[in-house]
RNA sequence: GCGCCCGUAGCUCAGCCGGAUAGAGCACUUGAUUCCUAAUCAAGGGGUCGCAGGUUCGAGUCCUGCCGGGCGCACCA
């Protein structure tokens, strides 16, 4: 349940009612009335802008306003007091027991808890990670695999009905590079001096186990043909290669994707000349010559007379090239191809997660699906910023030089999948990170990961002494979710229950804003609220969570433990993070 | 020159389609451990939300212009 969405109901309830009799205008828009934490919980549970936003258009005052729609909340159920503070907010208290209500949610629901169906099973493609297929995964594409999938999961989670996709480019020069780059470690292993690798070429390891099955395959049969004979089969086998290599090493952080397009299908296909079909019939493609960027002029610019695309006239700065002058399309022209491509496919709601350097792109290809569409695709793209990698504060250097760079694989087998995860979560997408390989190990509070995990050991713990101390008694939560809650009155633990409350809505909001970060934060916040407790009964004795002298109470106490871990659980298993039975090693 | 992102406590950052006295961690000060993991917790000081205007009952949040940092800027992907 999530409770303020459910309370905003109640209000709308009542706010019709105050229609009908007469002591509100009928036809307002209640739109913007909202029901939301108070910033401050001293102000209460609940509180609604409701009597500031309908005054106005009621010709009321809002305090007045106020007044008469709390009178009418006081009678709500579960509604303990309700009360008006500022310039119009109405504070609302709930009874104890609907707190308590909640664990037994979270007990029947398990780690299902806070998954909803808000998003009413909208189709949406996230795509994300879409590396070029030239290597293995390196350590800048961590952050845009995780933010990519965890949106996905947590999209799944609020009930939108996703696909993750990687678009493939494997039609550009670049997998004309690749390929001969792989031709020579063919020869190589043919057992011809190759030497070193010329430059523009890929000189990265991973390319000697392809040359090497190549020619164990084939055999000396591609050596003495033309570039022209060999490149194609070259290009498809490295290709492959390269993709394989890319999935292993996404596997290896739990992330698997549903659909893998390939650029040169789509390109095979005609789906760029569709799709330019397209915007050709609404008048949208010319033949032109584009000025050169002012103040910066590309020391070899000539004007050039090319196919644009009218990208200005869906809110880009300038029209955009789609034809190279050999005559193949660009890059850009065979992503509109795909997002058409994704949009008949039955995603009006698509989204691109892209990393920082093409933030440049991001315009032209919103204009692209605007008009490939008739404005009704919308194209959201997270934009990651750079990670910076330090060990201990110092900057831990990574070079592409000589084909050696810290790929994706090594920092897992450094830190593990787990901590790279969470992380990556712990700055908003459009803001830089910095990724201490030294620190994310520290067992300590200032390390997030640690924090939340330690939180939900220690609710473990709990329920593995509780086994023991209460033996006999069955603790499973669908027992637990049947003991009496009413013993649970202590603040600590009427805090610990409402920030569980929140789960569902953190959920929902954050998918609708599509920002996976809020997960990394609640998490945080809950740990925090379960902490406090913890260390609450250890000041005080009577807040221990087992009291063998008090069965009933402990039973009480094991329903909230049990809730809590459970509540964390559903959170990291969102973000792909497994949860720990216990920390100590 | 243009576009995009960022600018919040000494440091690192949250701030939920505009809402109340702007929050958390680190650091600093003080305190809590015979007892479920003190690997934790509690309390305290610390702010012209880059600057200046504007819209609004109300702006850290929206708009405009500056300043500072990052990224990008025709036939790469």
């Amino acid at each position: 349940m999530n409770v303020f969405k459910h309370f905003r109901d109640v209000l709308l309830v009542e706010l019709e009612a105050l229609e009908k009799a007469g002591e509100l205008p009928s036809g307002l828009d209640f739109s913007r009335v909202s029901v939301e934490p108070p910033r401050d919980p001293s102000h209460g549970d609940l509180a609604t802008n409701a009597a500031m936003v309908l005054a106005k258009p009621a010709g009321l005052k809002p305090r007045d306003l106020a007044q008469t729609i709390a009178d009418r909340l006081a009678t709500a159920s579960h509604v303990n007091g309700v009360d008006i503070a500022g310039p119009g907010f109405i504070n609302i208290r709930l009874e104890d027991d609907f707190w308590r209500a909640r664990i037994r949610d979270v007990l029947k629901a398990g780690t299902g808890y806070g998954a909803s169906n808000f998003g009413a099973g909208t189709p949406v493609n996230v795509e994300y990670v879409s590396a070029n297929p030239t290597g293995p995964l390196h350590v800048g594409h961590a952050r845009g695999t995780v933010v990519g999938d965890v949106l996905a999961s947590l999209l799944a989670k609020a009930g939108y009905a996703v696909t993750r996709e990687f678009y493939v480019n494997d039609a550009g020069g670049q997998i004309d590079v690749l390929a001969r780059s792989a031709h020579l470690r063919y020869r190589e292993a043919l057992g011809e001096d190759i030497g070193a690798i010329p430059e523009g070429l890929y000189p990265g390891d991973y390319l000697i186990d392809v040359g090497q099955a190549l020619a164990q395959r084939d055999g000396a049969k591609w050596r003495d043909l033309s570039e022209q004979q060999w490149l194609p089969e070259f290009r498809t086998f490295t290709t492959n290669a390269m993709m394989a290599l890319i999935k292993s090493d996404l596997a290896s952080i739990g992330v698997h994707h549903d659909v893998y397009t390939s650029e040169q299908s789509l390109i095979n296909s005609g789906g760029v000349e569709n799709a330019l079909e397209t915007l050709k019939s609404r008048d949208l493609l010319y033949r032109g010559t584009l000025e050169p960027p002012k103040g910066r002029a590309p020391e070899d610019w000539e004007p050039r007379p090319q196919l644009l695309f009218r990208a200005s006239e869906f809110g880009d700065d300038t029209d955009r090239p789609l034809q190279k002058s050999d005559g193949s399309w660009t890059y850009f022209a065979s992503d509109l191809a795909y997002h058409l491509d994704k949009y008949r496919r039955g995603f009006s709601t698509m989204i691109d997660v892209l990393g920082a350097d093409h933030g440049g792109y991001v315009k032209r290809m919103q204009a692209g699906v605007k008009a490939l569409t008739e404005n009704k695709g919308d194209l959201d793209v997270k934009m990651c910023q750079m990670v910076r990698l330090l060990a201990a504060g110092e900057p831990a250097v990574m070079s592409k030089r000589g084909g050696t760079f810290v790929t994706l694989k090594e920092l897992l087998d450094e830190v593990g999948g787990d901590v790279v995860r969470f992380i990556m979560l712990t700055r908003r997408n459009d803001a830089a990170l910095d990724f201490d390989l030294v620190k994310v190990k520290d067992q300590s509070r200032e390390n997030p990961v640690f924090y939340v995990h330690y939180a939900h050991a220690r609710c473990r713990s709990v329920l593995r002494h509780a086994a023991t101390e209460l033996a006999g008694a069955d603790l499973s939560p669908e027992a637990l979710a049947k003991v009496d809650l009413s013993p649970l009155t202590d603040s600590a633990e009427l805090a610990l229950m409402k920030t569980m409350a929140v789960w569902p809505r953190t959920v929902e909001s954050a998918a609708l804003a599509h920002e996976p970060h809020r997960l990394a934060f609640y998490l945080q916040e809950l740990a925090a609220s379960f902490h406090a407790l913890w260390t609450k009964g250890k000041d005080e004795a009577s807040l221990r969570f087992l009291l063998p002298a008090d069965p009933a109470l402990s039973l009480a106490r094991l329903a909230l433990v049990q809730a809590a871990a459970t509540v964390l659980a559903s959170g990291m298993e969102v973000i792909g993070v497994k949860p720990l039975e216990e920390l100590r090693s």
